[in-house]
DNA sequence: CCAATATATCCGTAATTCCGAATATACGAA
DNA sequence: TTCGTATATTCGGAATTACGGATATATTGG
């Protein structure tokens, strides 16, 4: 099944700096766990898996369980003009919003 | 002066489907004035009108008096990772919201 | 089955964004 | 100055989104 996701739908899942940065760091990592997240931006896990389920509904990500962790990473299917653009605001975004790349905690 | 434009603002700018309509028409289009605007996107002019504005304080676009008409047109200082990601997006959003590129109405 | 850990969802509330009619402003022409 | 056109701004209300504590669910190990 083909990804339906519209240039409007990605840029408002973008729009938000805790989205973004979460997206940021799937892009580095391949793949990243969500006490990874939770540990590298500062907000509470209710937030985190809240942003996180948007940006899966989106189809922006994917998730794979591995016994109690949930590895999240960028959807493989992603449309290319979707990853042009992610990828293009990756480096910015990781200086404006200030994203040290983590070292994996758990996993 | 240097342009502040965050990666999150420019998203959330053109998350929108009129904003990023009015984005891509500017991008094709050189410059384009209000009317202009108003008669391709079915919208009131109040609507379009508070949009630009929008458009305007996050120096996405910028404006050039002539007479009674306002040309608007893509900011020429905006860096060059906004630049990409616009262009990225413009194709499909064109298709995804119907955009037809118009012909010149007024000036 | 029970406890512990990781993650997701619920829910009431606060904050933000959006809308468009009405109104204001800017300008050119007469 | 006055009128007409083009555009901008105001404003109150509707709609959407964000927040985070509390709670639910899922999984592993004992």
């Amino acid at each position: 099944m083909a990804i339906t996701l519209s240039a409007t739908k990605l840029c408002k899942c973008l729009g938000d700096d805790l989205r973004l940065s979460l997206v940021c760091l799937m892009d580095v990592q391949r793949e990243i766990c969500v006490c990874d997240l939770v540990d590298a931006l500062d907000a509470p896990q209710s937030t985190i898996s809240r942003h996180l389920a948007q940006l899966r509904q989106c189809e922006l990500v994917v998730a794979r369980r591995q016994g109690t962790w949930m590895h999240y990473r960028l959807n493989p299917e992603l449309p290319e003009w979707a990853l042009t653009v992610i990828e293009t605001l990756a480096e910015p975004a990781r200086a404006q919003l200030g994203l040290r790349t983590p070292a994996p905690v758990c996993c």
